[in-house]
Parts: C-alpha cells; structure tokens; sequence
DNA sequence: CTATCCTTTCAGTATATACTGAAAGATATT
DNA sequence: AATATCTTTCAGTATATACTGAAAGGATAG
C-alpha cells in the first residue's frame, strides 16, 4: 500500500487542505500517510515515507493526538508506539471544528460583544447598528454549532437531514 | 468612531479570526477597520490608522475586493477610492464560504476520488473501504454545502431553520 | 500637454512559521 | 544498574509569508 503515483498526489493534496484546518502542512501529511496505511504506523515509518525528521514527526503526532484526529495504540510484543486515525470520519471533523471554533472564533465574539457592550464611547448609530448585526449572524452561527457539537446524537441527527435535504 | 482601547481591541481579534477564514492579519485589520468606520474609508487613511505601507493597504483592498466582501465605491468631486463593506454580514460569510471551498476543499475532493477510482493498485480492502467512508462524508459536506450556497433564497431558508432549531 | 494627485507593482527585506538533528529524557531489557 | 531502544525537546537554521517603499502607471485638472 504504497508509493503510486496517486498515493503521493494524495498526501501533498492533503496536505494543501490542511491550511483550511488551521493544520500545517506536515500534519496533514502525516495524517493523510495514516489514512492509507492499512496496519498501525510508527514514528520511524512516518519519518522516512514522508522525509520528515523524527523531531518533527513526534511534534506533528503529538499535535494530531492533541486535536482528537488520531490515537495511539500499543501492539504487544512491540517496543514502540503505534499510531491509528480516529476512524469515524464525522467524528473526525467535528473535532478540528470544535477545536478551530474554541481558538479563532470563540474570542473574537467575546471581543465583538465587549465592543458593543462599551458604553462610554463616542459610537455612530449606523456603526453601533452593523456591530448588532454581525453580532446577531455570529450568535446565530455559534447557537447552530454549539447545537451540532453538543453530542454525537445530535450531530447524527442533524446529518442525516443534511441527507435528506442535499441527496446524492 | 476612533482609538478607544476596545476599538484597538477589535481590530486586532479581527486579524487573529482571518486566519480562521484563511486571509492574512492586514487584511482582516483592514476589514475590521472598515466595519468600525462610519463613512467610506480611503487607502490613505487606513494606511495612517493601522501603519500599513500603502503598497501592503492597497494589495489587501484588492484582495479583500476579489473575496467580495468590500466595494470599491465613488465619492464624487474626490479624486480618491473609497471603499465599504459589503453590509450583508450572511453574504460576506457565504462569499469567504465560496471562496475557500473553490480554493482547498474542492481539489481536495478530486484528488479523493481519483485514488478511489484508480483501478490498478494494490489497495488493501480495509483501505479503500476507509477512502470510501471519507469520500461519502466529504460528498455530503459537499452537497450540503453548494445547496446552501446554490443561491440566495435557498440560504436564507436554511437561515431560518437553523435559528429555529437553536433559538437564542 | 504637463503637472498633480492617487494607485499599483514588485524587488528587496523583514518577520513569522516550520523543520532539523543532536542531546536529554523515558522506558524496557538483560 | 547498565545498556539498548525509542521519544521528546529545543536551540539553531531554513523556508515561506507578509510588508515596505521607491518607481512606474493612470487619471483628472488646469
């Protein structure tokens, strides 16, 4: 399971996307290398399929764990660590999403709410009027996430209307 | 409308939240800048209040006006640009939304479904089941996706459905 | 037509981000 | 407890990204 052409054009195709996660580069690689990996990998196979040093390698796994994408796994007999994608693919996506919202989003609603809360300032009607507006998209926008993310039944749920509404 | 410590605030979570949208911190300042300004803005002055060269101001108006979510706008007896953000908050979102996908998530999907359709490898079924489980999630991400993003109508449809599903 | 005002371009430079590899830290093996 | 195997850390370095400012390119005014 390695090494054809559409393997590589894979990996670094992944590892464009990547940036839209907030990932870097290596990352998605790494995990990309995952996806295609029939067995459990290790740090070494990794480093040297991928031409990544080991202290990059270890950083990158460590992130990935980090983000809920992967998981480490412990095969008896062996020294070393083994790594697994996380295999549920929504549930792979709702982790970058929680963790994106958590560290971008999160505190720029706190600031924009802090803004329009401010009551000493020298405000114009029609600013004060367009900060309550995209306060209002934003609120709607982080009510339908939380919503989302607030547990795997409801995730499902939603999806599946998702289905319903855009199917194949 | 300018310089509380709030405002300075705003602006600088502004440009950390563009990362999110994957557009560089001036161009997110820029951007936050306009949101807080009363009247059109010109090069000149954004230049003056954030201390961005007006090589660097002008390459993010014209990048910022290529995402759509400002306008160049004409003032007469002024010889200047003016610019203003585009005032619909949903449609700055869906235009950022359209761009990214078209961008990183596309090409992506391609390259996805290349690999699956590549006949001669040695795919291990574990493997090609896996790329297909992804393929499907990324498929309905997809159509959920343009659905919303078919049209204007079609948007502001889901938009009520999902305030009423999450209600403030 | 030419001077003035304004915008854009882009080579060079600065800054931020990612990566390497050697050393230290862990954990298992004998 | 000494050795071997593997992982992590981090200072230094490389690479990628963003920014500057001077020069060229337009547009309008006189």
């Amino acid at each position: 399971m390695l090494k054809s052409e559409e393997f590589v054009k894979f990996i670094e195709s992944w590892g464009t996307m990547g940036v839209l996660w907030g990932i870097n580069r290596s990352m998605a690689r790494i995990h990309a290398f995952m996806i295609l990996s029939e067995n459990p990998v290790d740090l070494d196979e990794i480093s040297k399929a991928l031409y990544i040093s080991r202290g990059n390698a270890s950083m990158c796994l460590k992130e990935l764990r980090n983000w809920g994408v992967i998981q480490r796994v412990h095969i008896s007999g062996e020294r070393r660590d083994f790594y697994v994608i996380e295999p549920d693919v929504w549930k792979m996506f709702f982790r970058i999403a929680v963790e994106r919202k958590k560290r971008e989003f999160d505190p720029a609603l706190d600031t924009l709410r802090q803004l329009i809360a401010e009551k000493d300032s020298k405000k114009v009607k029609k600013v004060s009027d367009r900060l309550q507006r995209i306060e209002e998209t934003f609120s709607t926008f982080d009510r339908i996430l939380n919503k989302f993310l607030e547990n795997e039944k409801t995730s499902r749920i939603m999806i599946e209307f998702f289905k319903n509404f855009a199917p194949r």
